[in-house]
This record gives C-alpha cells, sequence and structure tokens, in this order.
DNA sequence: ACGCTTGACATGTTTAAACAAGTTGATTAT
DNA sequence: ATAATCAACTTGTTTAAACATGTCAAGCGT
C-alpha cells in the first residue's frame, strides 16, 4: 500500500501547487532540475507531470516548461467530475462540512424494472440505501444506492452514515477501478422536492447516475444522485489529447 | 502533423475495439505479444494501453492482461463529457447527423455584464455567434459562443455552421488545449422552450459552461450550451487514479 | 483428493540513454 | 540597426534492461 515514487512526487507537487508555492500561471521547474531534486530518473518525474496535466493542475508545453494553469475552485459549493471522487473525499478537499442522514436501509432482490434501470441482473441480492447528504448544513443531495449484496457483504447504518468507499477499499480491500455515470436534467419528485427543501418555482434536479466497477470488472454498485440544482454544479476540466 | 507511433497503436487498438474485434470482456494480446506485431519497444505499447484505460475502454489488470471493457453507447442520444470534444465530432463518432442553423453572429465589446458571465475582461472586443443545432434533424441544443477577436479574427457564417473548432485548428493553426467547463441544470428561457421544442411540462434545460484556453494559456471562448433535457444527457468514465 | 510449492507469464515500477524538435536569447554577419 | 545563425536550454518520443509483484495452472507430496 506504500505509495510508488512518481505517486509521491505527483502528491508533492500537487500539494504545492495547490499551496500556492507555484502560482498560476508560473512555471515548474524543468524536468532536470526535478530530477536532482527529487533523486529519480526523467520518466519517473514525467509521469508525474504527465498526471498534473490530466488533472488541468498543468500545462506542459514543448520548448518552454510546464505553466501552473489550476486555479483554486470558485466561490459557489461544488465539485469536479471527472475522477472517481466519493462525495466525502470531494467536500474535504474543498473544506466543507459534510453530514449525511441514512432515510433507509434494506435488502431487496432485482426484480425486472430494478435491473433495466440499474444493469443488475434479476434475481441478484442487493442492499437499497437512500440518504441525504447536507454540505455546510444544507441538504443537497438525494442519494439513492444499489450495491451487490455478495461482492460488499453487509453494510450498516454506522457505515453509511459516513463513507462507504473507505469501508470498501480499507476495510474489505477492494479494489475501485471504473465507473460509467451519467449526467442529466430530471422532473424533481415530490421527495426531491421535500428533502432538498426546493423552491416553489424550480421542479427539476440535477442528476447523477453511474455504475461502478471493481478489479475484477464486476459491477457492484448502481448510484443516482439527485442535486440540488440552484446549488449544486459540476466542474471539469480536460485536457485535448488529439 | 504526423502521428507517432503510440498515436499508432493507440487508434489502432482502438479502431479493432470498436469494431468488436476485442468484445467486452475479452482480453487483449499481452504486452510482448504486442511488442512484435506493432515492432516497438513496451514503453511505447504500455502507452497506448494506458491512453485506452483512461479512455474506460481497458481496464488493465495486474498479472493478468487488459481487458476490454467498452461497450457501444447506449440507445438514447448521448455523447461524453471528459474530453474536449466538438459537438461535431461526437455526432460522427456517434454516427449522427448534424446540422447547424446559425440564428446570429455578432460584433460586440464586453462590459461589465459580459465580463462578470465569461471572464473576458472589460472593453475587449468579441465574435458573439447564436446557434441552433439539430441531430438526426431534432432541434437539441442552444448554443451561445463568444470568441475573443484578437485570437480568432473574423468568423463567417460559413465556418459557425460548419465547424469552428475545425477552422481555428487547421485553418488558423491553433492549438486548443484545456477548457474548464460547469455543467447544471437552469430554468428553460422563452428562446429555449420555442428552439429546443419543449414540451409543456418541461421547464429546464441542461447547461454547460465553459472557459477554453489555447497553448499560450489565453482563453479565447466562451461558451454555453443549453440542451433539451429529455434527450439529451452526458456520459463520462473515469477511472480512480489513487 | 487435498493443499502446497513452483515456474511461467502477466503487468507495474524505475533507471538509463539517445535522439527529435520547439523556444529563447546571444552572437554574428550583413 | 536588422536579420540570420547558433548554442543552450526546454519538453517529446523511443528503445532497452532490470527488478518487483500479482495470477494461475501444473505438478508435487501428503
Amino acid at each position: 500500500m506504500t505509495d510508488s515514487k512518481y505517486e509521491k512526487i505527483y502528491k508533492n507537487l500537487k500539494a504545492q501547487i495547490e499551496n500556492g508555492k507555484y502560482p498560476k500561471g508560473s512555471f515548474l521547474p524543468s524536468e532536470n532540475q526535478l530530477i536532482v531534486s527529487y533523486d529519480c530518473a526523467r520518466n519517473t518525474v514525467r509521469r508525474a507531470i504527465a498526471m498534473l496535466n490530466s488533472d488541468g493542475y498543468l500545462l506542459s508545453q514543448h520548448g518552454k516548461g510546464a505553466q501552473v494553469i489550476y486555479e483554486p475552485h470558485e466561490t459557489q459549493s461544488l465539485f469536479s467530475v471527472g475522477g472517481i471522487e466519493s462525495l466525502s473525499e470531494a467536500t474535504v478537499r474543498n473544506n466543507k462540512k459534510l453530514k449525511t442522514k441514512v432515510l433507509s436501509i434494506e435488502e431487496i432482490t432485482a426484480d425486472d424494472e430494478i435491473s433495466m434501470m440499474s444493469g443488475f441482473n434479476v434475481g441478484e441480492k442487493l442492499i437499497c440505501i437512500k440518504r441525504l447528504r447536507y454540505i455546510n448544513n444544507e441538504p443537497l443531495i438525494n442519494d439513492y444506492n444499489l450495491f451487490l449484496k455478495s461482492e460488499v457483504g453487509e453494510i450498516t447504518k454506522q457505515i453509511a452514515a459516513s463513507s462507504v468507499y473507505d469501508y470498501l477499499e480499507n476495510e474489505l480491500g477492494m479494489v475501485i477501478t471504473t465507473s460509467r455515470r451519467r449526467v442529466m436534467a430530471e422532473h424533481a419528485r415530490e421527495e426531491d422536492k421535500k428533502n432538498l427543501r426546493l423552491s416553489k418555482n424550480c421542479d427539476f434536479v440535477l442528476t447523477v447516475k453511474g455504475q461502478v466497477f471493481d478489479s475484477k470488472g464486476i459491477m457492484f454498485e448502481y448510484t443516482e444522485s439527485r442535486h440540488h440544482p440552484e446549488k449544486i454544479c459540476f466542474i471539469q476540466t480536460a485536457i485535448r489529447n488529439k
């Protein structure tokens, strides 16, 4: 579980950029200088730099250097799409307070309708969790999760109230790798209006539906998050990879 | 402009996966086999494989191999977030017919309000384009663009009706690199309802607002796309990078 | 028949080196 | 003074090799 060398360099540089040691517009030390500081080969430092490029932190320019283009997240409450980041991770990164209210946990068996919606096979045993997420004490996200029981075992109210991913990764040793998500705008349901306290003339939500896979390629989670549209949006930085 | 070796391998493998030569669930030939087929070093083929991983096409598993997890895009009309891909590029990739109706092109100067919204400085000369985009003959996207005149020069109705990016990259030789986008749900405006032919009880749109930068780090475009919420959603595949 | 070891093979990490190509500023020739 | 050239940087591409580590099935011993 120890970080590899390039991960250490990556995290170190990332932290320094976030701290403002390398402000927006400035250039990182050249690769040759970084090789000396970190005592490593060129490929190793290049790998860290490549990751920061795809994070939207750096813009490497041929012949010139790697320029910092990161800027701290703006005013409103928001978190980024573009990675698999749990809500608890995102809120910590943005210095927000996250509170979770578990509305219900029950064990169900996938029927036709659920199978169609989630992608699980009919007959599979699932754990169904409904949660309401508060950010800085405002109810902003209506969360609906289905977990494949054969993969994740029991999930207690305790776990659901903190971080399910923490539990899966650190307790169960699962490796979460890929996810496929769909982002859309939908009509608000009655429970959305009530739970998220939508204003009277707002009858829609910003929804993310997704399937999550572990390292064996098994889909073990279906997730549906319904966001308060006036208070949440998604940020995404992308680089063109030709 | 010629492709480098790893790009050729990347595109070749990608095409084969899309063609179904390597169906979902199957494994790619091992790195050592690919080295022979492509007559290259291990790092070169590894680079191509890494790109396909971050595209969500492959899932490399330590000790086992690289498994195909790509599946063709599903039923509804949709294109992916997570890259800088112009609409024309996305529709081609998904075998859709794109038609663009240019509603207006005018030259404006950024005032306070525009500056606040777009991020351009007050007083800068901008080209403002309003377009309606049809996919398979349905009006699905209300597009609003601001281009920095000093960077892009003149944009004719002709260009706006086909692909502005094509023009910028291939005619002007601009290099488009990073973009920062925000995805949100918003109230529909009157022009949205009319242009997109929203159903009566649907008064919201799925909006993407973004800023696009060139290789010098200059922001040269602000874009706002308002999508038909019942017919468009965004797909995103992500890998967890620890 | 069961569990264990082991060896072949897979991907992951790291180093090293060479060459290609873009950028920039100083030097040189006009 | 101006323009061309060059040298010293920068990042980009590619190869090669060594070692670490995960997977799996064949074969071994009990």
